[in-house]
DNA sequence: ATATAATATGCAATAGATTGTATATATTCT
DNA sequence: AGAATATATACAATCTATTGCATATTATAT
């Protein structure tokens, strides 16, 4: 996604102007994140979570690739980073997340 | 405004998820104009555009004054500015809107 | 094959944003 | 003072987004 049209632009914009889909994409700029991984971040029910994803990929803002029952979720857009790095200031490091113990935060189980 | 909070950046990327509001401020970051300018650039009714002002005012992302019976509005955030510059590309040159006779377009009568 | 864990989808109720219409205010000009 | 111009506000109807709930799908382990 360059810059470009307004149509592309408040397209955009629409997909920030959501909390828990801001702070999926700011998790995301820390590196590649399970489902459980984010809802753990967040807070929020598995399938509340997962309605936010959805919202997100059929924006074009992620992509992800499944690995067993776990499906990791990745920015796709340089755009989104810049925007994100100007609104919210440069990302913060990576940390395991407590409650969550999926592959990146240590452990193997995931539920919530 | 700096790069801040969740609150904050959700609050002005839902300005900018709106069309209208977006053409305003990339007019208005060719420089200061009028509200009648900002209505014959957009091509909607006076009211329409005073509203979205309006929000755009409440905001804190612009700010006017008087001049006459002429009311001059201009950008308050380098933010919204850097933001803009990422999502539209760099501003383009100011050019008079045909249709508008406001001072900055070369005329006086500015109606519609 | 059954159970369990991780994730996804469909839908309905609700909440919030958008926009048109009517109208108000303020300034200038005659 | 009265008319005309530029701008602002209030409100209601409509449209869109959000979110909770029920349920489906997929992969692994027993």
């Amino acid at each position: 996604m360059e810059a470009g049209s307004y149509k592309q632009a408040t397209d955009l914009f629409r997909i920030l102007s959501h909390r828990a889909r801001l702070r999926i994409l700011d998790e995301l700029r820390r590196g590649e994140a399970c489902v459980c991984h984010l809802q753990a971040a967040l807070g929020r029910p598995q399938v509340y979570v997962s309605q936010q994803l959805r919202v997100l990929r059929e924006a074009g803002v992620i992509e992800s690739y499944k690995d067993g029952t776990f499906v990791f979720y990745n920015l796709t857009e340089p755009l989104v980073e810049r925007i994100l790095a100007e609104a919210l200031g440069p990302a913060d490091e990576s940390v395991p997340v407590s409650g969550c113990e999926c592959p990146r935060c240590g452990g193997t189980a995931c539920s919530g």
